[in-house]
DNA sequence: GCTAGGTTCAAACGATCGTTTCAAACAAAC
DNA sequence: GTTTGTTTGAAACGATCGTTTGAACCTAGC
């Protein structure tokens, strides 16, 4: 990965997350990154071969680390489920952490990747299938085992609630921290972290609860 | 409102809600609508304000029925605040019982705004304001007097968490349909809209609940 | 029949898009 | 010092964008 390629992938970022697939520009992002206009598809070959690479450069790392301390929590209890609240915030933490890690401006990869998730173009769909696919998978089996109760079908009904929910506020995240105010933002991370959690699984296992009875009926 | 506009705005729900709104194009509109290119600029303005015609053309009815159903179970009930689960079914269900109740293809208004509201484009953010200010004050009211024990500040960020899953949820919505099926979703589509309220409704009890011991501890 | 006001039409405008080209600059190997 | 292969540079390509123009068309009202 040379300099070159990394300043790209940095101003890219800004771009995107700024503007979308669509609406990011490569005369913006060379322009940004200080290099010439030709070297995103000398280097990347065109504007979507660079997101594919971004997206990937990015979410790889944080999908790793999410299946492997899922694995490690797996293990650890042997056969005993993982509880539901740790396996959202199994799902949940690394992005977000990620978002709220740096002093300073947040990484903005996770809001261009989140908003350009909402874009309707096919390329997202098989990237996000791509790149997502073994952590849905994994997961969903791990809320199958924390909830016994509850059938597949709902399971998959309620973990697509999650992603919805998350990627929704990844995506309007900026509302939030104006809402909440960003010093108070920045100083109460955690615990918006930790309210996020507890919303989504408050929601799923109250959602699992009242399933059964509506079953029934 | 001409048969014009009106051929108009229906291509452009369509078109935006395909493409966004930077990937969708004044040409493909017209075309779509089959009326000349130059009508949109002729009729609306620019493309802004007939994608700001749309959003109010559509939404404004939304909204009041929202406002008026909540005004009325808050008279009926008097003094006695209407339940949480209540005043999330009349926030969330009157925009998906529209995406979800015609045969045929579903009205695709509700996701071109879903998708748009996801751009960065400033646009969307004032008219998100602009046409959203009088629900989100009155509901965030009605959330607060359902639940007493929460603070403004935690009610806030729930109401947020709440809207940022409505648009995930519509703007993901198709990823959802391919997972339960196209046939049963239709069929379980109230079962469905139940459940996302119920999601929501035990996210924010849940995360009230949660939040009490949290400041104590 | 004629006029006036509103509407449609084909064509063009200037701007910007992603991409390509090819010569210049560069670094490393012999 | 020359050669070889890689990286950068300025310029141009064809395509498409939102918008504007001005003539043609239509329909009332007189």
């Amino acid at each position: 990965m040379t300099e070159t390629q990394i300043k790209i992938l940095e101003a890219a970022e800004v771009e995107f997350a700024d503007n979308g697939f669509n609406g990011a520009s490569i005369r913006n992002i060379t322009q940004r990154a200080g290099v010439n206009i030709a070297s995103i598809n000398y280097h990347f070959g065109s504007k979507e071969s660079l997101f594919r690479e971004m997206f990937h450069f990015r979410f790889d790392p944080i999908n790793e680390v999410r299946l492997s301390r899922l694995r490690e929590e797996q293990e650890r209890r042997e056969r005993e489920p993982v509880p539901l609240e740790l396996v959202i915030r199994l799902l949940v933490a690394p992005v977000f952490e990620l978002m709220l890690s740096e002093a300073g401006p947040p990484p903005r990869f996770v809001l261009a990747i989140a908003r350009c998730l909402s874009e309707p173009l096919e390329l997202f769909t098989r990237l996000g299938r791509e790149i997502f696919q073994e952590v849905y998978e994994e997961f969903f089996a791990a809320i199958r085992d924390a909830l016994p109760q509850a059938d597949a079908e709902q399971v998959g009904l309620q973990l697509n609630f999650a992603i919805s929910s998350m990627v929704g506020m990844l995506t309007h995240f900026s509302r939030i921290e104006q809402l909440v105010g960003d010093a108070l933002f920045r100083r109460q991370k955690d615990e918006i972290l930790q309210q996020f959690i507890t919303f989504i699984a408050s929601g799923i296992s109250g959602c699992v609860a009242a399933g059964c009875q509506y079953e029934n009926r």
